[in-house]
DNA sequence: TCTTTGCATAGGAATTGGCGATGTTGCGGT
DNA sequence: ACCGCAACATCGCCAATTCCTATGCAAAGA
């Protein structure tokens, strides 16, 4: 157990420095008598006198008093350094976010977001974590993650959601396939198509609502977590795919050329947000970026 | 003024060594709601929210959280690093002693004093200072000496002494002097002599006391605050001087020899003592200096 | 669904920290 | 030699803080 508080410390140093309970005090606002006082009880407590009393002129300190508000007076710097830390971590934009990402959205918007946030802030650094849906929610509880940017599907309730935009899902297809003659595609006319799933939490359930919603129960040829394996299958002409995501490029990894096409349904978008854990009380390092990202979409347009 | 306490930062870091709340509260031997008011109100405090709580598995640190505790744990490592270096000056024997000492008693006894004692003690270093007795008294007034040791003579009553050894003063004469044929030499025998008196305070009241204790006032025929020169002035056969300390041998610097002879009264004797201010508390370095000290003297006699 | 675990809240007691008023004591001026 | 002043200590009281016990509440696990 500490036998002694910083507040006693800071009192016997500035007493020290003014060579008068009375100066201190003064200096201090406090009463004299509440610097004695603590004075002698912090002498008490660490057993040691610290100073010499002179009647009418001060006090002075003994040699072993000398010793010990030499240290005292590195320890309190040490408090006073915290402090000053602790209060810029609160106040200002500046230090360490660490920003976990769904491994399937991080690549389309998270290098341009922390660009444009550290070309704000520069006395800002971003720590960046991939995850499924469930590592990020972990990561969040967990304290691994300020914020997680996800999508907004079968959100835990103890998560704060802040949306940031909506994308609109397509239809993919291989390029020779009788269907890419139509410039949107109705989701009615894939009714007896074999479906390839892009597997992820919550991809899986956002696309099987999608497709559920039009009345269809898609023929699951395949299914994958990757999405450059989903496209792959869809280039060999395996199947179609519905995805949100859109790597440029019209070819997959094996080389076959892949086609893009709207869906011709108004089909439920997909909505990407950012979410913290709702208990958190934000540091405005945090709230700024939060509100960076909603501007940073808002700016281009709330669809993509 | 500083908004947090050591005993937040010690609770806090406790708790994230435990992970719990409650773990940590057992491990300090505090009631739960007691961490768990202190955690909210430093939380408060310092403006961060530091943990995340979990229901019925204990609390995790939030990113901020973990910043502020690593330099938490910085601060109160320092901080017990000071109380243990101050109970250590409390109560072992370590550390550097502040020792005054009057400038003619010092080069006889000093030494001796100091290298005994460190041999018993080599986690002790000594810093020596010589004065006068009124440089000494301001010494220890002003904390630059925790001891003194001088002559106990006109102790100004704010001063503890510890008496350590009684000196016999003796006459000192021209080697030619017709006195040195006596084995001992009466005072009364010196009363038309002139003297030659060493002028320092305390030594000169001393000897002035003892003096007109046996009836004599002297023919001061000069007075030197320097004990060589007051050797030098009787080997030049100028007069004879009471003196107290004796350097060995038996020429004055110039080359005259001088004869020591002792006084026939029953005089009284110079007390050596230390002296320390009555209103230090003393630390064991101290205590046990000063003890080394009476316990030198008692060994060798009382008498020099 | 029930029990367990663990944090939060509430209320009251004890401790601490603060104040003004007053006491004490040496220093410096008259 | 005395007196007033300066500065620290002490006292009594009040407010704020800290700590305790008892209780509430919510999620995890059986």
């Amino acid at each position: 157990m500490l036998r002694f508080t910083l507040r006693q410390i800071e009192y016997a140093v500035t007493i020290h420095d003014h060579g008068s309970v009375a100066a201190a005090s003064a200096s201090l606002g406090v009463a004299q008598p509440t610097l004695s006082a603590a004075l002698a009880k912090l002498e008490e407590q660490v057993g040691l006198q610290l100073f010499i009393r002179h009647h009418a002129q001060g006090v002075s300190p003994s040699p072993a008093g000398l010793k010990f508000l030499a240290e005292a007076r590195n320890l309190l710097a040490h408090a006073q350094d915290l402090q000053r830390d602790t209060a810029a971590a609160g106040t200002a934009v500046e230090g360490v976010l660490s920003l976990g990402s769904f491994a399937t959205i991080a690549p389309a918007f998270v290098p341009q977001l922390i660009s444009s946030f550290m070309a704000l802030h520069p006395a800002v650094s971003i720590r960046m974590a991939e995850g499924t849906q469930d590592e990020l929610f972990a990561g969040l509880r967990g304290g691994q993650h300020d914020l997680a940017l996800l999508y907004d599907v079968d959100m835990p309730d103890d998560l704060a959601i802040t949306p940031l935009t909506a994308i609109t899902p397509y239809v993919l297809l291989p390029a020779k396939h009788r269907l890419t003659r139509l410039r949107q595609v109705p989701l009615v006319a894939l009714r007896d198509e074999p479906f390839i799933l892009l597997n992820i939490a919550p991809s899986r359930v956002y696309f099987s609502r999608i497709l559920e919603q039009a009345g269809i129960t898609p023929k699951v040829a395949f299914s994958s977590p990757s999405l450059e394996v989903v496209r792959g299958l869809v280039g060999q002409g395996l199947g179609y795919s519905i995805l949100v995501t859109r790597p440029h490029g019209d070819h997959s990894y094996a080389g076959d050329e892949l086609t893009i096409r709207p869906i011709a349904e108004d089909v439920e978008r997909g909505v990407i947000a950012l979410a913290a854990l709702k208990q958190m009380r934000k540091t405005r390092l945090v709230s700024a970026f939060e509100a960076h990202c909603v501007n940073y979409f808002k700016k281009r347009g709330s669809s993509v």
